[in-house]
This record gives structure tokens, sequence and C-alpha cells, in this order.
DNA sequence: TATGAAACCGTAGCCAG
DNA sequence: CTGGCTACGGTTTCATA
């Protein structure tokens, strides 16, 4: 992995400030807030974009709207051999597993997982994390409700 | 609470899927991918929103881009009463803090929080967690590296 | 609800200062 | 980076079905 230099000044973390909160904003608005060009804006976003400072823009969408009640957390112990991450990758590509975090203590991961409901929960542990070689515990914990679920980061001035 | 009907249909998901993956696709792009005219798509994107389906475009940002380069989570032991979340309500209005989940088990919370490295971690702890009244403990997860972080939910056909 | 025409406005590319 | 310019195409509205 190479270490690579972002640089950002205070107008990007303005931009970001804004694109983090509405993604959909244009080019005219956000040189109107800062009191720049609209071209000007426009090159820093494509360069933001470009140096994978902005990853991807997305729609958030309410679960409930969908059917997804049943939000779960789950520690899973591995015999992964330090640093392959071979049960970790297989874990990413499920789709409802929406994180997979390699956690310092157990040699473990800690997953976030979204179903329907506690029926779909179970199959989904049973059907799909069952068939993951090297996985030898599991500890769930279920989401009773969310306060928050947000994405923003805490962007300096 | 009331009862909301959502009523999405099959054209409803299609742009669903196409806008969580990418929220800055335009109408004329929608409408050529479903066959459809923009203004029909126009009209059902701004539905989408009244309902609460789409609750929010947001730019993801690479959190080391902003030098923010430890994820935490926390379990956090409360005395709150039960359905009041006085703890929680505090807990996500920690900037830091990105989600606050109410969780089945322990009376307790499990937070997610972003800080720039583990110094940042304790200051917050200790200055802003250790002020709030009725969190009995805390048991800090450090994540050592993320091998998936998304938002995006499984939409149905 | 969807369409298609028309007016409007933002985008993207350019270049001079 | 600004500001002026242009061509293009996307957005939005509305009448219509």
């Amino acid at each position: 992995m190479t270490k690579v230099e972002y640089n950002l000044d205070h107008v990007d973390y303005k931009i970001l400030r804004l694109m983090q909160d509405n993604a959909r904003i244009n080019n005219a608005d956000i040189a109107r807030e800062l009191s720049m060009a609209p071209s000007a804006i426009l090159e820093r976003v494509k360069k933001l974009e470009q140096k994978n400072v902005i990853l991807q823009y997305n729609a958030k969408i309410n679960p409930a709207a969908i059917d997804q009640k049943l939000l779960s957390f789950i520690f899973i112990k591995a015999n992964d051999i330090i640093g392959e991450q071979k049960v970790g990758i297989l874990l990413a590509e499920i789709p409802e597993v929406q994180e997979v975090h390699d956690i310092a203590g157990d040699d473990g991961y800690l997953i976030k997982v979204r179903t329907a409901d506690s029926t779909a929960l179970v199959d989904l542990m049973r059907n799909t994390l069952g068939k993951i070689e090297g996985i030898i515990s599991t500890r769930t914990t279920i989401v009773l409700q969310t306060v928050k679920e947000e994405q923003q980061l805490v962007i300096p001035e």
C-alpha cells in the first residue's frame, strides 16, 4: 500500500461538508455558498473524486420501506491466519452483511447484518454463515431500536 | 407512531437500486435504463422522497483523507428507564458517534465511534462520555481493519 | 400515472486575465 | 481562481391521454 497525500484545504473541507449532507447539491449552489465561480468548484469536486476522498454517492434508503426490519451485530471467531482475512472476505460477499470489521482481541470479526426478521436471520446464519470454513463460533446482538445511524464524518475547518 | 404504507412497485425498486449506488445519477439516465420518460421518473423520485423512502443523499467520504483513522465500537451499560433512551439521545448528539443502537440483553447501547486516533478516543470517553449521567460501564472494541462498510440494502425485485 | 413539447437553467469545456 | 462565453443536454412544467 502506497502512502497517499490528500492535501486538502479549507475550501475542500467546506465542499465535503456540503456534499456529505446533500450529495445532489449542484455546482452552482456550492459556488454560491462559498462565493466562488462554479467552474472552480467543478474542478475541485472532480479532483476529490479522483483522489478517492469522495468514495461514492449514496441514497440512504429507509430499511422499513423495503421490509428490512431487523438489524443485528454478530461477533465471529475465526481461525484465519493473521492478516489473511479469508473468512472476512467471504463474509463481505454476503449482500445482507453491510459491514465487516477485523477487531482486536479475540481473532475475530464484527459484522453488521440487515434482514427482514429473525426468521431470515436464522436462515442466513444456518445457510450462509454455516457454510463458511473457518468460523469457530458466533455471538449475536439484536438491535431493538436505532437512535442514530449516519455515516457523516466530523470534517475539520 | 402511525403505521405507514409505502406501496412500492417494481419500478420504484429499480429506481432505488440505481440511486443507492449512485445518488448523483440524473433523471434522464434513470429514464433510459427503465425505458420511460424523464418526467415520470422525476415524479416517482419526488414521491419516494416525500414518503421517506429515500431519507438522504450522502457523499461517502474516505475517513483516512480527513485523518479519522480509528474506528471503535463501544458497548454502554446504562440505567435508562426502558423505552426512555435518555442516555441514547445524549450519545446521539456527539458528532463522532455515527451510530447508537439500543440492544437486547444488558440494558445497553452499542455505539460506533470515529476518531483520529486512540488518544482522541480516550479524550472523548473521558470528556464527553464521562459527563453523561446514567452510564454504568463501557466496553470498547477497536477495529484493526475494515473489510467492508456499506449502507446498501438488499432491495427486492 | 405516463407521455411529449417547450422553456429554463445547470454543466462542462474553453480561454484570457 | 475568476469571469465570460458557448453548446449541449438535463430539469421541470404543463397539457394531454
